[in-house]
DNA sequence: CTATATACGACATACAGTGTCGTATACAAT
DNA sequence: ATTGTATACGACACTGTATGTCGTATATAG
């Protein structure tokens, strides 16, 4: 067997992205706690073939010489993790993991378990218990994630992406049960914990050319075909998204104008709204917001999450819809 | 350049995981490309050699047989991506840039990276224009993400999990300069777009053992020192969260109770509030949820956010709260 | 059944990987 | 400055293994 290799790969694992770097008697120790005994000479050698085939940095400036991965090389994703690192991967999976289904990312995966076994493993006096230190504050309700069987998930992924056809057996709402069908993929659309294929369907070879929607959770399986797809004469997905078929885009840009109370306005100050907003603050306390911006469902219920610390100005239309839904509210 | 051991680890990233495989005269081509001339005979000793040392699988069901890591394997995360794990990374950069300040971790960028290159060179007969395939739809408004310096963060995050002090100039909202002192980090927050470091603060040796919260995007910069961090007695993070003094935990635990319009009710059925909920389909269509919660910040906007689609019922509360709410709309 | 592609054992050879040694250089302490 | 120690690196010799070639067996396609 050749060790050499997987030497290399041990080495390779523990050199940090720049700027951090490890001196050669440290990837020397290293390496001797795996067993790898070889002399000063032989890393040495190794370090700089390795430099030109992975994209190793050598800070020469000062002796010992230290070494690490450029900061944009191709496989940097091998690297060691730092304390800072492992920790927002950390908070990254929580975020992740409230919106997005990943269970069919086998590597994303490994890439969070490594670095909690890092944060878990960290060596010290005592053993710190990191998890006390962190929390992650939800900036949306946490659905309850459908599952998805990460091989549905990737046939239908990969059929989009080939273009290719797939069938599957597909149950609807109201159906009780799963109807076989033929699928051209046209596009995949996230909305947080639900993913959403577009495509037409065609049983019996008849195409209907109604253009779907439907969330791959409701998919009971799938199995990929080698035949092109056939799309629709110009379909367009941001045309598509756009025509109000689906209710997340009411209007391309609107002259949003807000009144927040001070406390619900500040944070626009440090996290604005967007890179053109323009806020004033006004002699009562009041802030107000002004910005172009696309009217979308997201838009709707971010004004009305702020209940009466957000008055809206303008555009005219929004304002009446706004107080409708409250007149609504009250007497329904 | 002709090295044994890197050919090998090029050979190892070329192949893909189980259940996808390359044939050997598919890696023979694919090492031409990098310059590897080698025999056929050569490539077939390789993986088998490397097959007991990484763990790869030969399906030798027919020929020409396929290579590929197994699932489980100890270095499968240098794989070849497929395209279902390529999208679902640019799904996952897409909410995690809204959400999280990520430029710290490099290693998650190179992973976007790969994944994008990937996409992007997806060999085929045409080029395939993945974007126009793929949407995202937030779930929450988009703010513009505050810069942070690497540097910054990961000098704070650093000194959290080792217990360190750091020094640092902050510059509070009130302020016109910022203002150097020596702080005592005891947790993060994440909070969306904004992380804070919860900590205590020194000047001058002196300190006030008032427990701030400070968003690290403030902090102009920062330095760690080796000097152990001084801990309130009892200092407790969930207990200081769950304490008021940051408003995003109104009460532990509520029997939330909800009527919705069909429309805006029906999601519950996919997905759900929460593993508990309880759902009832009414005769007017409407759709009721039951769950027991607690009562956050996030989930009042959430509530709001349905606008009149939804309407409490319970607890009496929270009802009143939000009745209060729409009447002070109306005539604030 | 034939033709072609693939798999794999055997063998001889060249060369890559390695340790050792010596020298040049850098950094820290005196 | 001066000394001592750690590090960097060129040169060389040796061992082992990585490699191409060839021949044969087997599988797939036409």
């Amino acid at each position: 067997m050749n060790d050499t290799s997987i030497r290399y790969l041990e080495m390779l694992q523990f050199l940090p992205i720049y700027p951090a770097k490890r001196s050669l008697p440290e990837i020397q120790d290293h390496l001797k706690a795996y067993d790898y005994l070889v002399s000063d000479r032989t890393i040495q050698r190794d370090l700089i073939k390795l430099s030109s085939a992975f994209g190793l940095y050598c800070d020469d400036r000062s002796v010992p010489f230290g070494w690490c991965w450029m900061k944009d090389a191709k496989r940097a994703d091998m690297a060691s993790m730092d304390h800072a690192e492992a920790l927002t991967l950390s908070l990254a999976k929580t975020y992740l993991s409230n919106v997005l289904p990943i269970n069919n990312s086998a590597r994303i995966e490994a890439l969070f378990n490594r670095a909690e076994n890092f944060l878990n493993q960290m060596q010290g006096s005592d053993l710190i218990k990191w998890k006390d230190k962190v929390r992650v504050i939800p900036v949306t309700h946490a659905y309850v994630t459908p599952s998805i069987k990460d091989e549905i998930q990737g046939t239908i992924y990969e059929s989009l992406l080939r273009e290719k056809q797939f069938t599957g057996k597909y149950l609807s709402r109201e159906a009780t049960s799963a109807k076989k069908a033929t699928f051209n993929p046209l596009a995949i659309v996230s909305h947080g914990v639900v993913t959403r294929v577009r495509c037409t369907r065609e049983i019996g070879g008849q195409i209907d050319n109604i253009i779907r929607y439907l969330p791959i959770h409701r998919f009971k399986s799938v199995s990929s075909l080698e035949d092109k797809i056939n799309i629709p004469d110009d379909f367009n997905l941001d045309d598509y998204l756009a025509s109000g078929q689906i209710e997340y885009l009411y209007d391309e840009s609107i002259d949003l104008h807000l009144k927040f109370t001070h406390s619900a306005g500040l944070h626009l100050t440090e996290t604005p709204f967007s890179k053109d907003q323009d806020i004033k603050i006004l002699k009562g306390k009041s802030i107000t917001l002004k910005a172009k911006t696309p009217y979308t469902e997201t838009l709707k219920r971010w004004i009305l999450g702020f209940g009466d610390q957000v008055k809206v100005i303008g555009p005219k239309k929004l304002k009446n819809e706004v107080k409708e839904i409250y007149q609504r509210s009250l007497t329904g």
